[in-house]
DNA sequence: ATTAAATTTGACTGTATGGTTAAAAAGTTA
DNA sequence: TAACTTTTTAACCATACAGTCAAATTTAAT
């Protein structure tokens, strides 16, 4: 005798996954989850205690998500300065692709504070900046770099790579309406991250 | 004869704007927004044909005031090396007194894009920007900055002050889970953003 | 093949929600 | 004050929604 159905668990998983990034906790029916899932509402019931409950499995992987992709590319082990212009050329892909994942976190943090900030400190458990601090400090120690606060540049790579994104329906428009090329500008924000950053520790 | 009470319609619109600003548009129940406005909800309908319209009212007035502010601050005739420290100085202030306007507008932007762009679009269209623009390229003609993009200048000035702020509740725990003071932090922000912006112009 | 447990379904329920209606109350004009 | 208009209300309606239940179907073990 087994217990649950694997495929019909993540089917539902995955399906509620692209329906709650997309619309939210509150604008999310169950119903919707249900048909694209190809089932019974009553049998997302069955593997799911209730709509919170699948709510916060999926924002907890969301959240964890999110804090994983960073830190195994910011705890590799390469001197900063070279290190950065790759770090931000694969955070802007990968945020490019997974825009919704972001609006997502930011919004229910803050729409739902009381229940979502339990899965933001269990996400937050099951990683590890303490590396990347430590070889930020090392590197100021022999030379390499400027001696700044190693948050500060972290929250300035993360600033600069996901908010453009975050608002990028807005900016698209603000730069046609300015007869800019919004193409042009994304391509050259790459180079423009990088620069900012570097400038900030290089000697 | 006159034409509907403007301190009901006021009062109505107030209370919406905090409330849907706070739960965004799925989240938000009119009732509630009749009980708070200590009105009846039949009432409400009497000044606002429904709930989408009502929400459109305040989804225009929250993008208008986005672009103010930033506007405002940018279009002021000061060279950019004496107005960058002002000018975050005062917008970090703003941001951190008013960041539910701008999850609001980020939110409702993805989720309900097919009716909200245009509101995006008529809000744009009362802000002007080409002050700012041609500012900055006087000053880089006259020598006094270096010949960067002015669109990455300011996109650059908004996701450094910003974005922080959207991702505090998470950065607090973060933090914390780093035994790192988050007030310390924050306090060194203005200074961050400001010398990173301004590494970015000066020569 | 029989039995029993696990999985899935259709039909249902109670309530929350956006919106309506008809009438009462308040305000305005003559 | 009478007539009329504007504003506000209580009661109501239809629907959408999260969640339940009992029965049917599938799966696995003997």
């Amino acid at each position: 005798m087994k217990r649950y159905n694997k495929d019909t668990e993540d089917k539902i998983l995955n399906v509620a996954q692209i329906i709650f990034r997309k619309k939210g906790y509150a604008g999310t029916k169950t119903q919707e989850i249900a048909d694209q899932a190809g089932i019974n509402k009553a049998l997302l019931h069955y593997y799911f205690k209730n709509k919170k409950a699948l709510f916060e499995k999926v924002f907890l992987m969301s959240v964890e998500e999110v804090f994983t992709f960073l830190a195994t590319y910011l705890n590799n082990e390469e001197a900063l300065i070279e290190k950065t212009p790759k770090l931000v050329d694969s955070y802007l892909n990968y945020i490019s692709k997974n825009i919704n994942l972001f609006v997502f976190v930011i919004s229910e943090v803050w729409q739902n504070q009381e229940f979502t900030q339990k899965f933001v400190k269990i996400a937050l458990d099951k990683v590890d900046f303490s590396n990347y601090i430590s070889s930020f400090k090392k590197e100021v120690e022999a030379g390499l770099i400027r001696d700044i606060n190693p948050i500060h540049y972290l929250i300035n790579l993360v600033s600069l790579s996901i908010f453009p994104f975050l608002v990028s329906p807005i900016v698209k428009n603000l730069l046609s309406s300015m007869d800019i090329d919004s193409s042009t500008i994304i391509l050259e924000r790459k180079e423009v991250v990088s620069q900012t950053l570097l400038s900030m520790i290089k000697k």
